[in-house]
DNA sequence: CACGATATCTGACTAAAGTCAGGTAATGCT
DNA sequence: AGCATTACCTGACTTTAGTCAGATATCGTG
């Protein structure tokens, strides 16, 4: 009852029977599981039918089936996929969104009543946070996205954030304008974020500049994710990306009160050099070549 | 996907594919899930069938078949129940234990092979267990236990490590020796402990005395459950203990550094009252009448 | 001891999920 | 153009899960 193992276990049963339950109430709506999950895939933007069946594990059979059922109840339609008629795309109907956000209703009223019956409700999210980091850590997608879209947007609000609470002196907030967005942009620089499922959980940014080198900048790794190696999966990202752009030579500046970053700098093949701009923050400065 | 209910979903997700999976493994030793789940129910002590049909929440009807299925595979034998022959009680064969000992192996496996991969173990725990506790908050057992019971003794050294850390002046472990035990048990005394499936996470006990009332002491619950209300429920469970017990009169102290603790007996009809022993930690001292 | 309640079992179902062996059409590659 | 591969569909099937209406035996109570 004390060792981890039995921790593990006792938190799988007590999760077991509260997947179960929302299980239970999709049943509600007078449709198969099966068919309610490929419903909700479709609704959740997975169009390509492939990639349904292989996020929900089903037999090609199965879900052709599944499929013709949905269809005859008018909830979704399927057309051949534009760059490959083996290909089917679905959609969902008028009649299959309305279906659809009746599912998602269920999903978050039986979320929000998780958090309503908590008073601690931010601890709650938090671990949650950290434990959904750590199972899907094998399915933590790095992906190219504009240093402008949400996903980024986020990432670097709570990079700001950190830095303000680490730093004695304090973050000028202003700075997180980021004017530097043009240069994180195909084809002077790259800017990627890390996602676990829908949350974004990390990046790091590639600042081209006129002066023969780009710069690593904006590396962050949310505190949920710590521990997962994903630093050194975000900076080898970005130099792969810098290789394909054809950047020979790396720069990047950190300040010695995130010792973690230069830890993981000085482990990966990055020199110390000596102060290469005038920012006020930096105190560390590094280079590597490629 | 940064607002709370999508954090919980984001949860739910990747928990569903974990437990999805650990079902998946179950599959691996030839049986149904149904009888595997019923073949694990027995192992871990719930021999009265009917608990096991509760618990697993089947039909009567399909659980007979499962049993008789379990049967057939010589991993099971049933009886009837020693006080009431209508009941049935089933245990394991050596077959049956050796079959749940696999089961067992493969759950294990599992656990630990998340804990593995994982570099913030302790993090992840504790995350577990407030989720767990948070998730079966409706169903915390408060039993009556021996004080020198292994769930007893497990309370009680988490908080007196507690108290060591509270106090500025740190606390001497070598009182954890608890020679009160004795007050504790019937007649004289109770003691209650809160189980959250099969883990301890909270305590109280009514400590008998010869003066004409008796005392409340060790209240804890354990960080992963506060915000529950637990403590509440400890207490009134105790007083309802006492009452069984003839005892009109309760007394109790404790620690400034313990706020939350004196906010509870303020708040529950408890007044203060001058010292009434010469203990050197507490430094506040409440008294309720029944 | 009669009688309603309780615990389990049996038989007869249905629905859902999953498997498997072809079949059709489009595609990629030589 | 020929041919293996891919993506999906269809038909025929089995297994698992779940439901429901009795049947049987036992228990608690008056």
């Amino acid at each position: 009852m004390l060792d981890p193992v039995s921790r593990v276990r006792r938190f799988n049963r007590a999760v077991t029977s509260a997947v179960g339950a929302l299980d239970h109430s999709f049943l509600g709506r007078g449709r198969p599981l099966g068919a309610a999950r490929v419903l909700n895939a479709i609704g959740h933007g997975r169009s390509d039918i492939g990639e349904v069946r292989d996020y929900l594990g089903l037999d090609s059979g199965l879900m052709s089936r599944l499929l013709r059922s949905l269809e005859e109840e008018g909830l979704i339609e399927t057309h051949a996929h534009e760059n490959d008629a083996r290909r089917r795309v679905a959609s969902l109907t008028r009649a299959g969104q309305r279906e659809f956000a009746a599912y998602e209703r269920i999903s978050n009223t039986q979320a929000e009543s998780l958090l309503a019956r908590n008073s601690q409700a931010e601890a709650l999210l938090a671990a949650m946070d950290l434990i959904a980091s750590a199972l899907t850590r094998d399915r933590i997608a790095l992906t190219e996205m504009d240093p402008r879209s949400d996903e980024a947007r986020y990432c670097l609000s709570e990079y700001y954030a950190e830095l303000g609470r680490r730093f004695k002196q304090g973050f000028d907030v202003s700075l997180s304008r980021d004017p530097d967005a043009e240069d994180m942009r195909r084809p002077r620089g790259s800017f990627i974020v890390a996602m676990s499922d829908t949350l974004p959980i990390g990046c790091v940014g590639l600042k081209g500049t006129d002066h023969g080198y780009a710069e690593i900048k904006r590396l962050w790794v949310a505190p949920s994710a710590r521990g997962l190696g994903l630093g050194k999966r975000l900076m080898e990202a970005t130099e792969e990306a810098a290789r394909t752009l054809g950047i020979t030579l790396l720069r990047l500046d950190t300040n010695s009160a995130l010792p973690e970053a230069g830890q993981l700098y000085r482990t990966t093949g990055w020199r110390e050099i000596p102060r290469f701009n005038d920012d006020p923050y930096p105190d560390l400065f590094f280079e590597k070549r490629l």
